[in-house]
DNA sequence: TACATTTGTAACCAAACTTGTTACTAATTC
DNA sequence: GAATTAGTAACAAGTTTGGTTACAAATGTA
């Protein structure tokens, strides 16, 4: 999920820095990306049933942000990217020992260890919103984040 | 990175709760783990060279806790299994467009913001002991953790 | 209507990664 | 010397990932 969170961010904060209600095209994003449209309307698919951009066909189309980027923190970014996909954690081995019974108490053991640590990284996320990423993106490209500049 | 976090941390408990001095054999470590020998020798290369375990060769050899497993914490796991590994979170585009620099800003941008989430995640990892695990396991093994019982 | 554009999605391929396995060497005990 | 055990290389099967092609559906425009 590595590339997928990241490739999602950066697509969220340049629809973040689009002129509001002006569809960006999976091609530019991808460009930006440095991806394939195909990669990225994958991801918007994701995205577009966590609720978070809208996509529209047809010439002149593409996708916008589903509400202000003011609100949609990374947290959000993450559990739609997680929601497809197994744990960040996937406790427990994957072939208990069927002779015992340690395998799957291990498991619900190393999950109550893990989650004040998975709950403490949530909660970080959490204080991360995309229009902070955006800002910040702005003071780090100084002639600001043009359409040419990616 | 999943199952081996969770094998070692699986290990570690094991050898905690073993008989102080008394080397372990990968077998049966590999048998209450369910995989392989190879694959907890393989483990165990880590492990080793995170100074978390000592092994011995031979007739009667196997493998010990480094230090107390109270002084082992599950940050030195994470740790151990992340440093042959990339990170947990690959921020940036694999390919960032190179016909500007938004690519390399966008990586340092999102290394800064989620810093504070992965940081998070470490201070709840590393308040959470091997010996903490051992112990959360024989509550909810009732009988103990037996060599039989895995 | 015809056409160009753009998303949505399936299908496929190649590369990388993971896990299990075999095989062999080195070290250690008896 | 024989048995045992770690260390490690090498390999195979399975899974995952990312990129790509292909094509249908939708939408705007001439």
């Amino acid at each position: 999920m590595n590339t997928r969170f990241a490739v999602a961010t950066h697509i969220l904060a340049y629809l973040a820095h689009a002129q509001p209600g002006q569809p960006v095209s999976s091609e530019v994003l991808a460009s930006s990306a440095g991806t394939h449209p195909v990669v990225v309307r994958r991801l918007m698919s994701t995205l577009r049933e966590a609720g978070l951009v809208q996509s529209q066909r047809g010439a002149g189309g593409g996708t916008v942000l589903a509400r202000p980027a003011a609100e949609i923190t990374l947290l959000d970014v993450f559990r739609a990217m997680q929601a497809s996909e197994p744990d960040l954690f996937q406790v427990g081995s994957t072939n208990p020992n069927a002779h015992c019974d340690l395998g799957s108490v291990m498991q619900e053991t190393l999950e109550g260890l893990f989650g004040p640590a998975i709950e403490a990284m949530r909660a970080a996320l959490a204080a991360v919103t995309v229009q902070q990423v955006m800002q910040e993106l702005g003071k780090r490209l100084p002639g600001g984040c043009t359409e040419a500049s990616g």
